[in-house]
DNA sequence: CACCTATGATTTACGACGCT
DNA sequence: TAGCGTCGTAAATCATAGGT
């Protein structure tokens, strides 16, 4: 019973990356709140709606994403740089 | 350490985010044969007693604290699985 | 096709806080 | 105070998606 369990949530693991709007739309919040990354639950039940996605898969994203930032800060400037200018535009309009 | 001068810098952007201290140890994954007894005895009882407790990780040859963090993580994992399928299972 | 890295999900190990 | 509970997370690892 707990092998076919098992096998079953192991085929879960299949995954398809999320879209390029979604992925746009966390960046945005990360680097938009790169001093403190962490979205409250409310916060994370927004994003997994606009990013069709569940609240669960917005947290991997976080924890994934602050993990891997920290790690390389340098490979992510570029991006940073980007989602900085995006936001700034953002706020001017 | 180089890793908390790191933490402490100011520029840094994860200066003041969650660490983990540099005592935790490290992660390290049990093998099929732990992972399968440890699920067998979850499926017995999902909280262990310390008779059964000691005995687990006596077998296992695991510390009495990684195999009562191994239930306490065990009892999330079946949380989330319940709350993201609350119809079938299986 | 083989090979390699990016990415989403899962697995250990705690810290913080709850309750008894 | 001891000690086990949950919750949210760090960090490592897994497994595959996707690109070259």
């Amino acid at each position: 019973v707990m092998i076919l369990r098992s096998r079953f949530l192991d085929a879960r693991r299949k995954r398809r990356n999320f879209s390029k709007q979604a992925t746009e739309v966390l960046n945005e919040y990360f680097y938009s709140h790169l001093s403190n990354p962490y979205p409250s639950e409310e916060a994370k039940e927004e994003l997994a709606k606009k990013c069709s996605i569940t609240v669960s898969q917005v947290s991997n994203w976080f924890g994934n994403k602050r993990i891997r930032y920290k790690k390389n800060i340098g490979k992510f400037q570029e991006e940073a740089n980007l989602y900085a200018a995006k936001t700034a535009v953002n706020a001017a309009h | 350490s180089n890793a908390d001068k790191l933490h402490m810098d100011p520029n840094n952007p994860s200066a003041n985010w969650l660490h983990a201290r540099s005592t935790r140890k490290k992660r390290c994954p049990y093998t099929k044969h732990q992972t399968l007894e440890l699920e067998k005895e979850f499926l017995f009882n999902m909280y262990l007693t310390r008779d059964r407790r000691y005995e687990v990780a006596r077998v296992l040859n695991l510390t009495e604290r990684q195999v009562k963090i191994w239930f306490q993580n065990r009892r999330m994992k079946m949380k989330k699985i319940n709350k993201e399928r609350p119809k079938d299972d299986r």
